[in-house]
DNA sequence: GTATCCATGTAACCAGTTACATGATTGC
DNA sequence: GCAATCATGTAACTGGTTACATGGATAC
């Protein structure tokens, strides 16, 4: 299975939402997509520079007094086509890597109150990250009322997603607390 | 933040469960840690050889009459102090990139059908992956009887947390397939 | 005056994957 | 006879991160 760009399919994505500048996929991605898919400004520019090459999308140059100028890149019918072909592929699997995990398993070389930390942390993640997953649902709940556009069900069942796995990992925390604390007292 | 080696950390925990050849240690991760962490040779072979020039492992050639020789190594005590002083420290997080969540995110460029194909899929895989982990704490908790090691209590922990996500997973997928079926009768 | 935002990029580096190379043994 | 397992490694490549470079505008 060749190794295929990623990149190039999020930012395509992106321009299919909204046309815009490097600056503007980096923000989009970061406030609407982080819990799920990032990107980096190292690796946005020069891949929008190789999909004009291949003809997927197009860039104008707007110029604004006072500011920078900005590329503005919109999808191509090509890379509508390219981006499409891939959204119907089934989703490849990446290796896991969960660092947190890995620490738990060997454990039992460390300090018992320093695992309990790390799982209370663990856990003050998913809390905030819970509430950061809540406020977005509203956020998209209300701009139905609004603008309402068509992706709504979709992004509604993309954050439901993150708060499903954030409450499971806060109820792991706490049994996992609970036992571990039970094993010290005997 | 400079980037550091995690390989090095994940086969120097392997060691301190046992003494083994880059093979028995990809072994071991595909057994016991590949849903939450994976090695591949290309990574192994390299890694020890360089962490035996730090003095991180010992390495000793064990002959076998018809079988290819194995290079054992064996975690040295400076090895176990740099492993500690990692666990210590707590877990990095690693940028999220979740495929099937990208290509969920831009579902409304490709056929409904599509996509309800993929969440079931989503759902088969997770049910398959908690069957995994039910065995693998069932297999735990035997061993635990028999030989007893030191880890099961951490190990479980690890298996547990794949089982709240699989099951959290497989939730999700019910919900979504369910709030995606009523707007195609709407 | 200081920090943050807007805006685009490059260079160097490291991590990780795939493919290739080799070859004996064991199980079906 | 064929596939899988045991066993170790290298080369080439791609992906991704960090750090560097630049510089005006706006907000506090």
């Amino acid at each position: 299975m060749p190794k295929v760009n990623k990149t190039k399919y999020a930012l395509l994505g992106v321009l299919t939402v909204m046309p815009g500048s490097g600056y503007d996929i980096k923000k989009f991605c970061d406030y609407s997509i982080s819990h799920f898919w990032n990107e980096n400004y190292a690796r946005i520019y020069p891949v929008l520079k190789e999909m004009e090459r291949e003809g997927l999308v197009d860039k104008s140059v707007e110029q604004n007094e006072g500011r920078p100028q900005k590329n503005i890149y919109s999808i191509t019918p090509l890379g509508e086509a390219e981006l499409e072909q891939w959204l119907l592929e089934p989703a490849e699997e990446t290796p896991a890597r969960c660092e947190f995990l890995l620490k738990l398993f060997f454990a039992d070389r460390i300090p018992r109150e320093n695992l309990l930390q790390k799982i209370a942390a663990e856990k003050l993640k998913n809390e905030k990250l819970l509430e950061v997953y809540n406020q977005k649902a509203e956020h998209l709940a209300q701009s139905a009322e609004t603008n309402s556009h068509k992706n709504l069900q979709l992004w509604l069942a993309a954050v439901n997603y993150g708060r499903c796995n954030a409450q499971a990992s806060i109820r792991w925390c706490d049994e996992t607390l609970e036992s571990l604390k039970e094993e010290i007292i005997l």
